[in-house]
DNA sequence: GTATGTTATGTTATATTATAACAATCGTCA
DNA sequence: TGACGATTGTTATAATATAACATAACATAC
């Protein structure tokens, strides 16, 4: 689990490591890593905070790729194929994934001030939500757990103004 | 906690008594639910399954209602306040809550085969989300959990007929 | 009971998010 | 090379949601 999203770090690396990743997996699985859609992985890794499928468009238009809505959520459906993101349903933005090697859905923390995303993958609320659905009877396929709120640094920043 | 959703029940039974509840608790609060209010209410709990904003809309448009979006927008946006129902975001659709007097945000098990809902309230669910957030120092406000799957109902249905 | 402010609704237009359908191109490998 | 599947291009449209401003209904102080 990584668990930096709303903590100061070297964000180059992750994008860099994030798409050598990728690159990995997909030459693993024999599927491809095309322009378009490293692009796409790279844009939203760039971003800091969750990103919106006509946003990454913009970004491509301007680059001089194809910018018609149908590359963006090809893209984007490729790389969520591939476990490479994650969509966030309740802001229908999307956020590359920290551990795309066993698949997963991811669990995330959504910060209303600075609009970052965190991904958690808690034990505890798999077996929470593993319990209630079998005590319905329900069979899990997959599961979507957002959680908004205020992260420790927009926090501190608040009691800091604050304290003034 | 109410786990009926998926197993036979006396439907008509929800509704009338969803929106009696519905007007005392608007009558306590001392405020209105006004006609297209109730009606919306009548909607979502007349549907055995979540219901989209723009089937609503439809059925009031038959009913003689107004029928541009912001009638049912708002009507939601109301009801929503009120705790008198959820939205499901990972499919765009509403239901009603089966607990309004206590504020709360639903947990769902969603069926992928006969799409009808089922609101949880768990409280390993919200332990386990809350020391989840804790750990990073995240205030939580509010959150959305949906469990998408095969009920039991369904389970049983498919495992007959392949019994056959 | 009427002026006034507030809440609710009507109306038009548009923003935002996502997909359908079909054509053209690219990659691969027999 | 040619045939097939995968990918991308292109046009159009579906589905979901909100902005902005006008009008109407309701509440209440005077």
């Amino acid at each position: 689990m990584q668990a930096t999203a709303f903590s100061p770090h070297d964000h180059t690396h992750c994008i860099s490591s994030a798409i050598t990743h990728a690159k990995g997996l997909c030459a693993e699985r024999d599927v491809r890593l095309t322009p378009v859609r490293q692009r796409v992985l790279e844009l939203i890794w760039q971003s800091h905070k969750p990103i919106g499928a006509y946003e990454l468009l913009a970004s491509l238009a301007k680059e001089g790729f194809n910018s018609a809505p149908p590359t963006v959520y090809r893209a984007l459906d490729f790389l969520s194929e591939q476990g490479l993101l994650h969509k966030l349903e309740s802001i229908n933005a999307y956020v590359g994934c920290c551990n795309p090697d066993t698949p997963h859905q991811g669990h995330f923390l959504l910060c209303q001030v600075c609009h970052q995303a965190q991904e958690l993958d808690s034990q505890y609320i798999t077996l929470a939500l593993k319990v209630s659905a079998d005590q319905h009877g329900f069979e899990m396929h997959h599961h979507t757990i957002e959680v908004v709120g205020t992260c420790q640094e927009c926090l501190n920043k608040a009691n800091m103004s604050e304290a003034t």
